[in-house]
DNA sequence: CATATATGTCAATAACACTGACATATAATT
DNA sequence: AATTATATGTCAGTGTTATTGACATATATG
């Protein structure tokens, strides 16, 4: 914890232990903020995160299966039911029973589900957009590289390295 | 899809909604598997992502007062209030009365609590230096401007413009 | 035919958040 | 000194999202 008074590479150990708690304090906030607003939208409806979850990646990747969905945003089937049950009552999601494997259901959002993505997703994407357009080329590739290394490879693969 | 065979500036657009998307997905990504390591060890303890939270603030702001913590976590200090009343019964963090304003009750952690916040956070600073010396300065100078700039404003400000 | 996979469902439980109401101590203002 | 505002705490009730465990059905694979 004594810091060296030398100018030798030890005394940059501080700085750097600095910068990665700075790091995970502003992933934390944000976060938070880009998750802030679309919370807001979704009690309108009387959805919770969870659904905006099923419908960004329904959205993202249509004809998904279940255990995909299951996969992606690691929670049992049990919770990811009752959502997913919830969604396809109301008309936002549909299921198509897959070709090939037919135990398969295949998840599409409908139009009134694709609407609901427009909506929940637009602060998201403008404050993308604004931080990627402010920041520079440069600084989105440095952003998405480090995110990118962040991630955990696939568990198969040793599940978090 | 496909991409109009002309250099305008149109076909722009969906590659940047593209990027949007994908950076999105990935902010995703990375958060879930920034807490997965954490979550798992709250479990040992009877604790949850709240005391965490609270841990990792009290831990980088010694001598907080409680409204600093609820500005930061943006949650109700009923809700604080029992993750905290928690740590504090169980000897992971303490008050102590503040001297300016006596109505204060400044937060710090003991060294049981110093402990905790060590191995709560021991993954989470792995991943961080293990992407930072992977990815480089630049990178890393690249992912914090951007990480800033989504982060809101304070809520004087304007409240997430 | 046995086994594995993909999906769904019922029941009970817990963590974490919420709103609303009320209380106390202390500070700041008039 | 009295009023008002701030900082904190607490009680009660509620809701969303998650959990585990058990069981059921349809289909695929060996």
């Amino acid at each position: 914890m004594d810091t060296p008074l030398t100018d030798q590479p030890d005394d940059v150990a501080p700085d750097a232990e600095e910068e990665l708690r700075a790091g995970m304090e502003h992933l934390f906030f944000a976060y938070r903020d880009f998750i802030a607003q679309p919370d807001r939208i979704l009690t309108e409806y009387g959805f919770g995160r969870a659904h905006h979850r099923v419908i960004f990646f329904v959205g993202r990747y249509p004809g998904m299966a279940v255990r995909q969905l299951l996969d992606i945003l690691q929670i049992t089937k049990q919770s990811l039911s009752r959502v997913l049950r919830q969604l396809i009552r109301e008309g936002y999601v549909e299921q198509r029973q897959g070709e090939t494997d037919r135990r398969q259901r295949r998840l599409y959002l409908t139009r009134q589900g694709i609407e609901l993505e427009r909506r929940l997703s637009e602060d998201q994407r403008q404050r993308f957009a604004r931080a990627y357009g402010a920041a520079g080329p440069d600084a989105v590739h440095g952003f998405r590289t480090v995110l990118d290394l962040m991630i955990s490879g696939p568990p198969k693969g040793g599940g978090g390295g």
